[in-house]
DNA sequence: ATGTAGACTAAAGTCGACC
DNA sequence: GGGTCGACTTTAGTCTACA
């Protein structure tokens, strides 16, 4: 079992943006978070909470539990290990 | 539609937990965050973020995907609208 | 076993500018 | 259109302590 420390989130929003043809400044319009932020979070060097969660499913219209199963899938055998700080 | 500005996970992790018949200790434990820390999240004063969400599933025996469907479900009809700022 | 409070550190999220 | 940098404010998350 593989240890992982961060849920890495980035892939499956750009996929998913992609694949709606949309850019991240129109994700920024649609849910009223800073462009610099999507970007960041495309490049997993943010982590959403929930509720920025729900909002970008919102933004690439899918249900909040849909995106996360996406996200779940690439974690198949892996196990989440925090570094306790 | 009713407008809300966050997501509220506290009521579900909460009833989640009583049906395990587990403390927040023992969710402390298990996912190695702080107890004051998920007694806040249960209260609604702080948002976890995905890999919090990741770990608290995991603590209480469910898929991250059908924790923020749980979720979900106590949202049926309202739009999230935040605070820009 | 839980809520709360205070003080703290790390990270979420904004904003303006430039490439 | 998107990456990045710096400076900033707010919040996630820790920890000790007490009711």
């Amino acid at each position: 079992m593989e240890e992982i420390k961060t849920i890495m989130i980035g892939a499956t929003l750009k996929e998913l943006r992609k694949e709606l043809n949309i850019s991240q400044e129109e994700i920024s319009g649609r849910t009223g978070l800073d462009r610099t932020f999507i970007s960041m979070l495309e490049r997993d060097i943010r982590q959403p909470t929930i509720t920025t969660i729900f909002l970008l499913a919102e933004a690439l219209k899918l249900k909040p539990f849909e995106l996360v199963k996406k996200v779940e899938e690439k974690y198949k055998g892996y196990e989440i290990k925090r570094d306790t700080y």
